[in-house]
DNA sequence: ACCTGAACACCGTTCAAGT
DNA sequence: ACCTGAACACCGTTCAAGT
């Protein structure tokens, strides 16, 4: 639950010398990290580096330092909010009933995408700061999912076939941002996955092209 | 067939008085727009204006006398390719038996939103350039599929409660770039959609939230 | 080790001067 | 009417100077 400031660091493109960072240099990330995610949700992605330095308290260089490009400062945001979403895979499970948890998840991460357009839309830009992203994704939310699914399986309320990996992603491609339409999309989609008797078999996946 | 110029232009943020261009002006903005195209292609739609000028021919102001923002000028490439798609249909339609018609049209809609995913994601940006486009989009796009699902359903190989609307938005957003999976979800997307016998009704929209 | 901010390069946009 | 391109403002990024 606690974050680990190491681990985090570890995904970003430096070299190696990323352990026990100076007290101050510490301090300087977290609040840079705090105030981009702030500036990012008011003035969306492209708010300039000068203006998050000086809401942060620091100076340019500084952000510079941490996050050699502008593109490095946007990847770690969004890669912190995708460890938050996959922690609240294991607090709503461990606090409701495997169901009830799924759903609340599936909420929880259709609000992430739906609030993180503008990075996911960076996304597509083939700049290589991104690159790694997806990958990070998949293997932080998949498990995540995955563990969720399998509880409402062993419930007998979910389909025991869906692959969480493919799950994810249709639900994100079927978000778009402020869209209400989307989340019934997203509703009747994962209505569909449920197991409700033998009325409708699950189809074990049809060959073919 | 022949681009209708004052049209397309009518579309753009001006007031009035865009009939009977000079001819210099004319070519000026035709030699931008096919221009911009290929740059974007190749460079994206961050490709600064100078290039896309000095590739045309022309000087950074007559860009932007046309073109009052950056992003005008994308909208207007973005029409034009929406047009062409538009008209493939009519074209397509003439040519193949509806069902293969149909086909082929939505291949070519497919490659024209995996080439456009840098404008799309531009959309998505808040850009108040880009806002009419998603409507051009539908009122263009809409009657196009609508003709070709119309003959195709008349065929019988098509089931006839497909809204056009719907499945552009739905095919849109199955797209990821430069993704073969992509296109296999969307040929599994239409496949479902095709009639075939009554072993699987078409169900009349299920109520629910 | 790490921080700062002036300085540099580049890009969107404007506008005075041309034809 | 329309074109040109130098000039301006702004933003990403660097680096010499500080602690």
């Amino acid at each position: 639950m606690v974050r680990d400031e190491a681990q985090e660091r570890g995904l970003e493109p430096r070299g190696r010398a990323d352990r026990r960072l100076r007290a101050d240099a510490q301090r300087n990330i977290d609040r840079l990290l705090q105030t981009a995610l702030a500036v990012f949700a008011t003035s969306g992605v492209d708010a300039p580096v000068r203006e998050i330095a000086e809401k942060a308290g620091v100076g340019v260089g500084t952000v510079y330092r941490h996050f050699p490009r502008r593109s490095d400062l946007i990847a770690a945001v969004f890669r912190r909010e995708i460890d938050a979403c996959a922690d609240a895979a294991t607090i709503l499970a461990a606090e409701y009933e495997s169901g009830d948890a799924l759903d609340r998840w599936l909420r929880r991460y259709v609000d992430f995408i739906a609030a993180k357009r503008g990075l996911s839309a960076a996304l597509h830009s083939g700049n290589p700061a991104f690159e790694s992203l997806p990958i990070y994704f998949q293997e932080k939310l998949r498990p995540a999912l995955q563990g969720l699914l399998e509880e409402a399986a062993a419930a007998g309320e979910m389909r025991a076939d869906i692959d969480p990996a493919e799950l994810l992603l249709a639900v994100a491609r079927l978000c778009s941002p402020n869209d209400q339409q989307s989340r019934r999309m997203v509703a009747l989609l994962v209505d569909g996955l449920r197991y409700r008797a033998p009325s409708t078999p699950p189809p074990s996946s049809r060959s073919g092209a």
